[in-house]
DNA sequence: TATTGTAATTGTAATGATTACAAATTTAAA
DNA sequence: TTTAAATTTGTAATCATTACAATTACAATA
């Protein structure tokens, strides 16, 4: 297990600052993660990171997203009910996806306290955004035909 | 089967509208969502209206909220990977769910275009906003303790 | 270096929500 | 009343996720 080049080293740390201890797998999964734009399943981390790690079993992928999601290095994407998505990225954006090609979007957004009326006296820890409809390139397509 | 009292009339125009048969069962599961802010699950609909329809399936309340999403009078709510939970207000707003107690509320919400960057070119069809924390009630809670 | 305890990983089985499907029932039209 | 179509129902199948116990890897200590 070659745990000393530069990006694995700097996935251990990153890893050891929110105190998981980074394991062989763990920093793959990470890695694999970080590197991914498209949010992906655990079905596709797996069938993707098997390939590096011929023994891994989906428990250890289900395990160490759980533990990231726990220590917040990682959170989760419901967009659809029967398809859970992943996302290293935990800053504040929005997800769309477009409802004719599938592919999830990242984009900026504010959400100022003067757009939500009713939620003082509430604590809020998460903001989850996301949208559906159909993409630039879809729409382009479309005219195409 | 009573369909004829003011309640089951009304329910019953409101679905023809929307081009839905309105049988006993899609009328008493859509005046019960109507009626229920608390935006339940497909068990907790199944339980509540079987006391009613003894020989209601849960195949039927499957087919008939496909049905009412398909034809635009109910949403999905996905905030919990595992717990699908179904609206019958498509007004846009934002859902707040309580880590401590679990209750979901609802509140108001304003995505005005400048405040979305990134998205020039895609067409929206469908806004959803979920956020999570702690409700004003169990704050109150913590803090007689 | 060998030993030992702990943590992480793995594989298999269990669970539970959702879907597929075919039979039975209801509804609406002729 | 008959007939066809739509709806409902019950059962079985599917599939993602979780539980759990066994195995393996790791780190500390003697």
């Amino acid at each position: 297990m070659n745990l000393n080049n530069d990006t694995t080293k700097n996935i251990g740390s990153y890893l050891k600052e929110y105190d998981i201890k980074p394991s062989y797998q763990r920093i793959k999964i990470f890695e694999y993660l970080r590197n991914t734009k498209s949010h992906p399943t655990v079905d596709e981390i797996f069938k993707e990171i098997v390939q590096e790690i011929p023994t891994l079993s989906k428990t250890t992928v289900y395990n160490t997203l759980s533990l990231f999601i726990e220590k917040g290095i990682v959170t989760v994407i419901t967009i659809e009910e029967n398809e859970t998505r992943y996302d290293a990225d935990t800053s504040l954006h929005g997800h769309f996806k477009c409802k004719s090609c599938g592919k999830v979007y990242d984009f900026d957004i504010k959400v100022s306290k003067k757009d939500i009326g009713d939620l003082d006296g509430f604590e809020v820890d998460e903001k989850h955004l996301y949208f559906k409809g159909s993409c630039k390139a879809c729409l382009k397509n479309k005219l195409k035909q």
